[in-house]
DNA sequence: TCAGGGCATTGATGCATGTCAAAATAATGG
DNA sequence: CCATTATTTTGACATGCATCAATGCCCTGA
């Protein structure tokens, strides 16, 4: 968030983002066709979105972590378009998208903010498009991993080791295969020496190698 | 555009538009890593965006048509993250987001308007993921026929006829698939009764049966 | 401590799509 | 109008991932 508010610039903000909502592992956020009311951005925990086709398959269209914004499907409809579960207890911000839109109409820094967050979701689907299209089996595991140590080291944690907090099977449908075909890459990094991995724990012991993969064209 | 604004708010919102571009089938409306600087509304004309990885593979990220917004990748970093190019001789609006931006503050009934657009981007996205993740060939080029045929019949062009404005190799990229597969996709439709084909001319005979190749489960 | 269920790993096999190649058709420019 | 090039179609074959199946691991709760 912004800062150079005034005093009474912070409390409305404050205002807007006091309402809190706690989701146990699990349990959903909101759901495809619940009314969409507000924003939330998560404080603690982590969780997926997934699109379901109504021949009940399913596709997992991200993952997100404390300090990301999620509910944005919703903004077009006055709908939700996808499901967000928790991959582990959460507690998030409630905010009305309502206020939001009053508020950014007052202080621009907040309007600039929140274009520039869904913006930021948009290209974020571009390139998970890149990957969906383009990339193999491997190539997409390595990104997947280097975007979320990525992700996690700008939150102050390690940028070599994390614990997943999804199973093979949520990997493999946000990366297009199966699980099966997910933990065959696993195995195969593991056997390379390029990452250390006990089940959902797992370790990058060779960045480079991972980039070199993941953009083959770079190294050489 | 919504309606219900005042002569004046008219006035604004005219000024905004007003400057026009256009751009020659082949020609770059913007490419990666250009300054941000504007939205565009498309006046006449087709366009495909397209990102590329370092290694140089390329992904078209969609298809967009008179009517549309595009440049929205561009807001999140100040700069464009993907090229847009123009399928044929084209027009647009330039709208330069400062003004934008600007005028929402004013007028409730665009900055929601602005919000939809790019919310409803992020939900087309999605929909592309799950079709990239889990659809096989011919659904994912029956889901494409539909979708184009729905926003052209949309705009009062038929619902049954329409001239593609990509190559094979353009519809295979953002599918997923190579141009060859893509073709022979086709050529399966029109040995099947379900369209038309020649070269780029597709006449849909029998749509029922394509929404039934893209969604088996809805019908049995 | 042990039993049960969910999740992960690994192997064998099949298939959808990719790759390579050639011919047919359409578009473009002199 | 013809020559050249781009695009599309079609065929033969290769391959990466899916599928099916069995086993192993780990966590939970009694």
């Amino acid at each position: 968030m912004p800062t150079g508010f005034s005093a009474e610039e912070m409390q409305k903000l404050d205002a807007m983002v006091e309402k809190r909502r706690r989701i146990k592992q699990g349990e959903l956020l909101y759901s495809s066709g619940d009314a969409f009311v507000s924003l939330y951005a998560i404080r603690v925990g982590f969780f997926k979105t997934c699109v379901s086709s109504e021949d009940g398959r399913e596709q997992v269209t991200g993952f997100q972590m404390a300090g990301e914004i999620i509910g944005m499907d919703g903004i077009v409809s006055d709908h939700h378009n996808c499901n967000a579960i928790a991959l582990e207890d959460a507690e998030v911000c409630v905010m009305p998208f309502s206020d939001i839109e009053q508020l950014s109409r007052e202080l621009p820094a907040l309007q600039r903010n929140v274009h520039k967050i869904m913006s930021r979701e948009i290209v974020r689907e571009n390139s998970v498009m890149m990957l969906l299209g383009n990339m193999r089996a491997e190539e997409r595991l390595a990104a997947f991993l280097l975007n979320l140590v990525q992700r996690l080291h700008a939150r102050g944690l390690s940028q070599s080791e994390l614990v997943l907090r999804m199973t093979r099977e949520e990997i493999g449908s946000y990366l297009g295969l199966k699980l099966e075909t997910v933990s065959r890459a696993f195995s195969k990094f593991s056997e390379e020496g390029i990452i250390e991995v006990k089940q959902r724990y797992v370790k990058i012991l060779a960045p480079d190698a991972l980039k070199k993969i993941f953009n083959p064209q770079t190294y050489y």
